[in-house]
DNA sequence: GGGTTTAACTAAACCGCTCTAGTAAAAGGG
DNA sequence: CCCTTTTACTAGAGCGGTTTAGTTAAACCC
């Protein structure tokens, strides 16, 4: 059955047409691959087929688990595809029309703040975790702006490099979307409920988040409530100040203000300065990132304001910065790695069976309390 | 010259063999893809080649910038090309041999470290902006442990995935290595001066860092110095404590001692606490990494140890953190979104000259002195 | 036992692009 | 003016798979 070693070759009824151009002396080896100087074998399809005696369609059959093929032969193929430990060129199936396996992430946003947040690599790590789990590679770019990030999924697109996208920081009236729909590759939207046109969108509750913290911030006592929020083009900046207005007229605070910022530190650090120094010190805030809370927190250290007892803060994303500062901060905590893994498992749907996926609401994000709230004092009351 | 429009088929000379399989009704439309239900047209060379009357050859020659056509029909092949809005198919062109235009980077590390640290995010956003300059991409990957990274390694080379790796987190006797010589791929390690035997390594002086950073606490007052390490695994961390016992040494320093830990808050902050807590307390703490330097910092307030008055603290990793605290943390701080650059620059080298590649020493790093460090009180000038 | 079905396998088209070999015409050379 | 060289182009092999159509030979059915 076996063909002695070495190769045999065609064995059974071979035609032998003559090879094309000046006829290789040696035609046993494996082609070989120049990386670094060094050649590196590597067995195709046609090589195992050899070995095994059989054609190439019946290697392909095996190899991919097709009928066409008896159970032996199967096997003794397996066999020998294993011992010349074959895999398979990503390129050719490509090529083929298959998938890339492999999805975009393109980030448009400056380097520095890619690090800065631990959001972005949990988010990612969960991703890929997802995504590793069938074998789908995680394209990562990071671009300039908007228009590069667009430019970037026409051309992954049209080059078939990718099945489909992740779309982070989904922002009001968002470019990006139409672009994408127009290229009617599949994509998912990392926000929402609304705002993302006919593509998936995976999004949590900040609403209802929002409304959760005022109450619990209202029922300690405070009444001055003020916000650092985040970059008003983003959507979940917009709801999350709608929100806590919303939450203010119901439960009668006496004062509500949100101050947008770009996320940075520094942005971060002067709005608490200028609401720390102003007339109507509020006895509470509430910090869109876990980076301005901190950076919040400083501020409070050095202007002498004490935390807890003169002022509560919390942050609405929770990280390790949150529980590793001092005092520890109470923060709305998500779990980023898990969001990742949901992203992952939406858009290999979409990829798998467009049309067929809807939205999805993630879980609210719930409080952590720690050593950053406490009931203001007295006077505060007013 | 220009086909009129809608087409022309092989205009000059065309040998006309009859199509295979049922002759296609309509042969002028540029073949389409279905993406989601929709169709989303892409057209191939050959299409081109069909709209300007010539071959594909010609078609191949023009748009590869390669001789064998004329100036004149070069023109209007490209503009042919541009009005078709055609791109080149990568797989098409990577199964003819050509680079893959693609690194990989995977990570043997537990997910959640991967966002907790912001050198991470920057080195990865370095490496993606010193890549994207050249159009390669970065294929992520994040596995449980090193056997699955190794796994990746070789799977991602023969499947022709990658032209090249990034490895990060550089071992003592690291298993990879070897793996990757034999598998003759091009890669460039993080981490040196040593231990990558024939790979490149990009570099920075962890000695030449740590003996600065101990002559500056010295030259302070501090005769008791204590390190919080890393992962005694790691290449680096052992290049560190060797490095405080040579100063140690050499400036008759009374106390110097290193504490290997896991890299993890939860390590660096017991770690602290241990050291505090001792009967001969360091008065000064040197971290390996900026989140055990923040929950060092936060196991000092806790204590009621004040820094810097009681306790001066230095994070051997700068970042938005060691800023952003309160007090402020001084740091050796290096470049790591530049340093993202240098690794990227080194690899596209090796790949396209390999062999030519040496290591390469990045700037050491520098100190920067923030409000954790001040002179110890005399008492501790034992 | 003749005809039909089925199983097991082979041949080769095909995906989109690159590149070598070949060809005809124009240019150059003595 | 004939021969060689160069230029501008075409034909088609080849990359490594998948897949369809075709070819046996065995199995099945009255």
């Amino acid at each position: 059955m076996l063909c002695p070693d070495g190769g045999c070759q065609d064995p059974p009824a071979g035609t032998g047409r003559p090879p094309r151009h000046p006829p290789p002396t040696v035609i046993e080896m494996p082609r070989t691959a120049v990386f670094s100087g060094r050649t590196v074998t590597r067995p195709t399809i046609d090589d195992i087929a050899r070995r095994a005696g059989v054609s190439k369609s019946a290697v392909s059959f095996a190899l991919n688990d097709r009928p066409g093929v008896s159970p032996a032969t199967r096997e003794r193929i397996l066999r020998v595809a294993a011992e010349m430990n074959w895999r398979p060129h990503k390129a050719a199936r490509a090529l083929g029309g298959a998938r890339a396996d492999a999805v975009g992430l393109v980030v448009a946003r400056p380097a520095q703040t890619i690090g800065a947040e631990p959001f972005f690599g949990l988010l990612l790590a969960g991703l890929q975790s997802g995504l590793s789990a069938r074998s789908v590679a995680l394209h990562l770019m990071i671009v300039e702006d908007t228009a590069a990030e667009i430019e970037v999924y026409r051309r992954w697109t049209s080059e078939r490099h990718v099945d489909g996208f992740v779309v982070v920081d989904l922002q009001h009236r968002d470019r990006r979307v139409p672009v994408l729909e127009e290229l009617g590759v599949p994509a998912v939207v990392l926000g929402g409920p609304s705002g993302h046109g006919t593509l998936p969108g995976v999004w949590a509750d900040d609403r209802e988040a929002m409304l959760s913290l005022v109450d619990y911030l209202a029922a300690l006592g405070h009444r001055r409530i003020a916000h650092v929020a985040g970059d008003e083009a983003f959507h979940h900046t917009r709801r999350r100040m709608r929100a806590l207005k919303d939450a203010a007229r119901r439960l009668h605070l006496a004062d509500a203000v949100s101050v947008p910022t770009d996320f940075s530190d520094a942005q971060g650090a002067s709005a608490t300065r200028a609401l720390l120094s102003g007339p109507r010190r509020p006895t509470a805030l509430v910090f869109d990132s876990d980076v301005m809370a901190v950076a919040g927190l400083a501020v409070a250290a050095e202007m002498g304001v004490a935390v807890p007892a003169g002022l509560s803060v919390v942050s609405f994303e929770d990280s390790l910065l949150t529980r590793i500062v001092h005092p520890s901060i109470t923060a709305l905590g998500r779990d980023t790695f898990g969001l990742g893994g949901q992203v992952a498992a939406t858009l290999l749907a979409a990829i798998d069976e467009p049309g067929s996926v809807r939205d999805v609401k993630t879980a609210t994000p719930r409080l952590t309390v720690r050593e950053s709230t406490r009931a203001p004092y007295p006077r505060t009351t007013a």
